[in-house]
DNA sequence: AGTTCCATGTAACCCGTTACATGATTAC
DNA sequence: GTAATCATGTAACGGGTTACATGGAACT
């Protein structure tokens, strides 16, 4: 995802020092979308400076130092084109606790650990749903329209992903149900290797 | 989130080699949730089987040579570990779109080429999502309670996303709207700051 | 005979994160 | 005066992707 690019968009919103980037990049809903570290930034600042795309436009001497970043002609026109950009589509969608529902006959029928999983899943979603709410009545946010919009896809994931939780956590305190498609009576033998397994290595 | 674990799930579905599980890994909604390479499988396989968590359990000769892996007590064991693992909270989401979307202001007013961007977003889910469909008919599919689950989960996520997009093309096929939440007027003071750069530019 | 597919592997590279190092300023 | 915060940077490490290399089998 070029983090030059999230670096140029920054600076497109307010002029600022890499320390004040971090920063940023950890509010709101660019927090939700990104994560910039210091070790990222610097490096980049420094390059995207030689390439002409930014430049120092002071260094605040009052109080502390601070590189104070701006975009030349060539980064408001570098940003513009990356906008353009046909953005690629979100996949793999590298979700943990996905993955582990995916092998979760594999566990060997314990149910209730999945269900404490998806209960602290709900609870984080919920707890970054607030914290949206929260910084949108905040003074420094600056929502126009378009971030508007991805506030509304945020909080609508969210919601989404908060009824399946409710949804699959009904299912799952009830009894275990059959392979809803399993031609090949995959998870029969993966029982039986499982027990075949563990067993031989008892004996030997 | 660990390839190693992906690869040991995979195994506990069905013994298979590490060509297999590349074609596994794409197959289905594990090809959703994952992005396994050969170069990323064939090393881990092997270090799987020093630490003892896979074996080879045979090697056919007849036609292709194919080692076909197997877990062993300790593989499965270790599966069944990472599983009761509280799984990571998806953050940050590392979406292209929204990212361009939160910096679209710096665009200079252009809302065709986003309002395109979504279309191609909108195209690219649809795709998937008869994919998914296809796939689940089709004859070598393995689903099980849990993995119904996790269908569900994309697909409501995937649908979420249609609505979503629908909901912004709407708006942006509309007249511009100011910001919603700006104390600072960055808006204006960023047009001013862009015409700015590109003006000095042009004089130079 | 040539191309595609099956199958296994290695090496280089890019990228991001973590840890480390430094120092000045403000707050307690 | 000492802890926390501001502020900038470097170095090492780890992890995944890409490209490369090899070779046999099956298909056309």
């Amino acid at each position: 995802m070029a983090i030059e690019h999230i670096i140029l968009g920054i600076i497109s919103l307010v002029p600022c020092s890499g320390y004040d980037m971090k920063i940023e990049a950890e509010r709101g809903s660019l927090g939700m979308l990104s994560a910039l570290g210091f070790g990222s930034i610097y490096p980049r600042l420094k390059q995207l400076e030689e390439d002409g795309l930014v430049e120092i436009q002071q260094i605040e001497t009052e109080g502390r130092r601070k590189k104070v970043y701006e975009l030349t002609a060539g980064g408001w026109r570098e940003l513009a084109r990356w906008l353009k950009e046909p953005p690629a589509f979100p996949l793999p969608f590298r979700d943990d606790l996905l993955m582990k529902m995916l092998f979760w006959g594999a566990a060997g029928a314990d149910r209730t650990a999945l269900i404490e999983h998806l209960r602290a899943r709900r609870e984080e979603s919920i707890e970054v749903l607030e914290y949206l709410a929260e910084w949108q009545k905040s003074e420094t946010a600056f929502i126009d329209e378009y971030g508007m919009l991805v506030l509304t896809y945020i909080k609508t994931r969210l919601e989404a992903e908060i009824a399946w939780i409710a949804l699959a956590t009904t299912q799952l305190e009830g009894p275990p149900e059959l392979p809803v498609h399993d031609t090949q009576w995959l998870a029969v033998l993966q029982k039986a290797r499982r027990t075949k397994a563990l067993e031989q290595e008892t004996n030997s």
